[in-house]
DNA sequence: TTATATGCAAAAGCTTTGCATGGGT
DNA sequence: ACCCATGCAAAGCTTTTGCATATAA
């Protein structure tokens, strides 16, 4: 965990938040403190209820509709998982990595590449887009 | 749709479900046939349920239970959507490419690039580790 | 005070599974 | 004849929604 790229998020979204004309309660601070912590790299949705039920801080809606807020305002990036539940993760400008998902294992391991960044870029030239999300996963073993 | 990619698929399909021992029914060879001429590109599970259904050609477990066989034996590669349905496609050596979805429309894009090919080939190689799917889904508008 | 956030429970999709039946080989 | 494939309906999961209540501003 990058405690600079928690506490910047940290601020980030308790601003855009704010400024949005939400107000603060409980059950949201629960799910955007624990989302700052562990939400660096890809957390389920289902793990942060879990989390907030053991601790009596948030029910499923919350943390839903938590999520959904998050994602509408950009604080929030979601990939869904091969298994039909969504993952998500914090979106910050220190952070900017791609997923391997190791076959053997099921972990998923984060990885930055210039290389790769690169070609994408190259991509959406080449396309005429403008780029507001990239998902790359690859799946494979290590060999 | 390519009639060439179409054909090889069916019979690569053909051969190899039954030299896996299964037999072949009227609903498996209703969603092996639609997919070779409309998988080319993701279709969603639903939307193969539907048109089975719209001649009455198949059931939803039929459908699901025929896209795992062909999952498990590597002729369609499977890529979760926006909305928590499941989108497959079939696997063909004359068809490798990734997806742009527009953003303005929910348009989903096919498109090849050598250069982003040889990016992720260098991933997998500085990470040691062998692929067996790559997932590269970029988002936005078209400028 | 007044609108919003929350929790519960019910509802809504998508997908899987059990079981009896039909059909391939 | 034997077993696999199929369809139906029920069950399982994740996610969404309605509504009464609690709470921030």
């Amino acid at each position: 965990m990058d405690a600079d790229v928690r506490d910047r998020w940290l601020s980030q979204a308790g601003s855009r938040l704010s400024g949005a004309g939400r107000r603060s309660g409980a059950a949201r601070t629960a799910v955007v403190e624990l989302l700052a912590r562990e939400g660096q790299c890809l957390i389920s949705a289902q793990e942060i209820i879990d989390r907030l039920r053991a601790s009596h801080a948030g029910s499923a809606a919350s943390v839903y509709r938590t999520l959904d807020e998050l994602l509408a305002l950009g604080l929030v990036h979601r990939l869904e998982g091969r298994d039909g539940s969504a993952r998500y993760e914090i979106v910050d400008p220190g952070l900017r990595h791609h997923h391997f998902v190791d076959e053997a294992s099921g972990e998923v391991q984060a990885f930055t590449d210039e290389g790769l960044d690169r070609a994408i870029a190259g991509v959406a030239e080449r396309l005429g887009v403008a780029l507001s999300s990239r998902d790359v996963v690859l799946r494979g073993r290590r060999t």
